[in-house]
DNA sequence: GGGACGATTGAA
DNA sequence: TCAATCGTCCCA
């Protein structure tokens, strides 16, 4: 059984809440009722006004400022024009970050995600300890990740566009099987 | 008011 | 390699 995360474990240093929320549960309520899950495979961590690559680093405005408020709530945003962006906030109110969650198991990409997913821009702002459509689950898993730079942002110079802060769940959808299998005590087969 | 530009994607 | 497509941001 997996259980819904709370505000405390947003309210953290994006450093420390991005590779924990790989493996975690992300689950949509559609308005006909269905819902969507899917594990968490990749995120990047944005941080901070001096984080180049990260939107805060021009300073609070009408687009961004849900990321200086507190951990918890859902900061998107449109992208060329077509795709929404889905971003989770974190930290303490005043430190602007987020994260940005750039895959599941069944969508491998940020504008994709959102697709599938039906998330657009009146989720701005959106609380995920409280909303009735969209949140996320903690099952128990902790898989093995790597890290690389992030993607799309040379604009943000030499240091800050090669800062290790995407993290990838090792081996992607193979892990999360394999763990899952281990934490419900069965033996997984490998060929 | 005008123009440049994306934390992307999919097709050529 | 390149077009699609539009809200936001910066400058005037």
């Amino acid at each position: 059984m997996s259980k819904r995360l709370s505000t405390d474990f947003y309210c953290r240093d994006v450093l420390e809440v991005a590779p924990d929320l790989l493996g975690k549960i992300l689950v949509r309520c559609l308005p006909d009722g269905s819902s969507i899950r899917a594990y968490i495979t990749e995120v990047e961590a944005y941080r901070g006004t001096d984080d180049l690559g990260c939107h805060a680093s021009k300073g609070k405005t009408k687009r961004n400022k849900v990321m200086f408020d507190h951990g918890g709530l859902v900061y998107v945003y449109l992208i060329y024009g077509m795709y929404w962006m889905f971003n989770v906030v974190t930290s303490v109110y005043g430190d602007p970050q987020a994260v940005l969650v750039r895959g599941v198991t069944s969508a491998n990409g940020p504008g994709k995600l959102t697709r599938l997913f039906q998330i657009d821009g009146s989720f701005y702002g959106e609380n995920l300890e409280a909303s009735s459509r969209i949140w996320i689950e903690d099952n128990g898993l902790k898989p093995s990740y790597t890290t690389t730079p992030r993607i799309g942002i040379d604009y943000a110079g030499p240091y800050w566009s090669m800062v290790p802060w995407r993290f990838l769940v090792a081996a992607s959808e193979a892990s999360l099987h394999e763990n899952e299998a281990l934490r419900n005590g069965v033996v997984a087969h490998k060929k």
